[in-house]
DNA sequence: CAGATGCCCAAAGCCGTGCTTATAGTCGCG
DNA sequence: CGCGACTATAAGCACGGCTTTGGGCATCTG
């Protein structure tokens, strides 16, 4: 098979019309021309060039391959761009599966901020609770999973993956305006232990259980759903108080109730999981630092 | 700059999902396969594949690599199969020039037996007389020039050209039918010392003068044209008689005059003049060698 | 016509590249 | 939990390809 090299000289040759002036294009000296040449005419199994008197003439095979290598050069150098292009941040793509509260606050301020440093990414998100976000990045679906776990549960991110915290979310207790505690500026998990609840999707019920089984007691659990505005719309009808993340609530907070202060405070880990090497490639990097950086200044 | 070998390896791991395979398939050992994908990548300044678990994943980059790394192993596949096809005699050009009597005679025929056996060879005829045939030839326009010459001249065939002899072409005596030799069986060039003569294109012309000198007289040269049909028509006329070259008269003979041998016999050598490399063009070559043939056999 | 000048070819030597072999580490599976 | 398959790393070696040097040939010039 011939080289990229012999392609590039024979284009040189049919330019310059001359060893020489092809060594000197190329950074050779001449005997390298002669001997690539011979080379390539022996791959080719036909002359390239013929002697005619002092300048050197291509042959029929030699215009030929000339034609073609030059359309083949053009195609690498494409290639070359492209993928220049992504290593330099000024193309490239992200796929991001992001739990929905995650998504409707983080997420987009990130892919602001990126849009903002690297306009020729482009970033897909995937709303997605923590399991199938990791199944998505395991089966190579996503590039970065958006997770959240507490404390009891590992969250999902097992062998092989890395996990890249990006804050811890204190949970707050969201009360009806009514509320007998609702003037409080913190409140302890007890004080809510006869409480009707409202809970939220499966993985922050069970959290709400261990908690409250380690203040010894049972919650009430009245209702239960995964969205998040139900849940404070529910609060907000008198129905019964939960516990909420702070991110949900700076994405959405229903103004017929009232977020009070925990204490002491029960915390969500919000992380970014990746497959290590992904680490290394320029848009995911970039994604990953941006997510970091708006993770460090909360909303 | 890729090597071609790197967009092969690329294109064998995009289908065989692992280093292993496509070691296996390209004929490599494994670790081989490892330091060129990392002397890849090192070119490309971005990964291209990511470990997920057990398999390898190539990453967006090394899917848009491998996405055009295929069209330009498919070109080049092509380029070479166009070369092969020259190299095979499948396919290519051969450039010539020759005389008239050439081009009516040796020159047919040479193609005809050409097309018959390799039936991709394009064959270009031009018509020009030994002077303007070299010249073609040596500004590559020509990749063969038919060339004849008398005893005395060089037919042009200078430094650097090599001259493959193709026939030793008899001259004849060309007499009307009326005339008094017209039914010897050879005539002597002194017997027609007293003849008004018909001369033809510039060279012969040359010759003729010279041939006469050697048997101490100068011809009477009544007429001179280019044109070999008009000679023996003039002939015919009665206007004189004439030596023309017994490959002329292979191709046309006016039936109102009669050829008769001369003794001692006068030739011209009818040769092919190409650039010596030129013998190893496929095509050319095969040109060169039909050519002999024909010219062994006297049609 | 001889010298000068480019240009290409040939031979020899050397350096670097890239392969193989051998070995260790890792992941997934029975 | 050990086995099998895969990849990474290191060391060693062979080949390929480049440079240097010297020579032949064609063209141009005084």
């Amino acid at each position: 098979m011939f080289e990229l090299r012999h392609l590039r000289l024979i284009c040189e040759i049919a330019q310059s019309g001359s060893y020489s002036a092809a060594a000197r294009g190329l950074g050779y000296t001449q005997p390298a021309i002669s001997q690539q040449m011979r080379a390539l005419e022996r791959e080719a199994g036909t002359p390239l060039v013929t002697r005619a008197g002092r300048r050197m003439r291509l042959t029929e095979a030699g215009e030929a391959l000339a034609r073609r290598a030059a359309g083949i050069l053009s195609s690498v150098a494409a290639a070359e761009d492209e993928l220049a292009g992504i290593a330099g941040l000024r193309a490239g793509r992200v796929r991001l599966t992001a739990f929905p509260s995650g998504s409707a606050t983080l997420v987009p301020a990130a892919i602001a901020r990126l849009a903002h440093a690297h306009p020729g990414i482009r970033v897909s998100l995937t709303e997605a609770e923590p399991p199938e976000a990791m199944r998505a990045l395991r089966d190579g679906e996503a590039d970065i999973a958006l997770t959240f776990s507490y404390g009891g549960d590992d969250g999902g991110a097992s062998a092989g993956l890395a996990e890249i915290p990006l804050l811890d979310d204190p949970l707050m207790a969201v009360l009806p305006d009514a509320h007998p505690l609702s003037g409080r500026t913190s409140v302890k998990v007890c004080d809510l232990a006869g409480e009707a609840w409202i809970a939220g999707c499966e993985r922050c019920r069970g959290n709400l259980l261990r908690l409250c089984a380690g203040f010894g007691f049972e919650p009430d659990i009245a209702f239960a759903t995964d969205d998040s505005v139900a849940v404070q719309s529910l609060v907000a009808a008198g129905l019964g108080v939960a516990l909420v993340p702070g991110l949900v609530l700076s994405a959405s907070h229903n103004p017929g109730t009232v977020a009070v202060p925990v204490d002491p405070e029960p915390r969500r880990g919000v992380s970014a999981v990746v497959w290590p090497d992904s680490r290394t490639v320029p848009a995911v990097a970039a994604m990953l630092d941006t997510l970091t950086a708006v993770a460090a200044v909360p909303a």
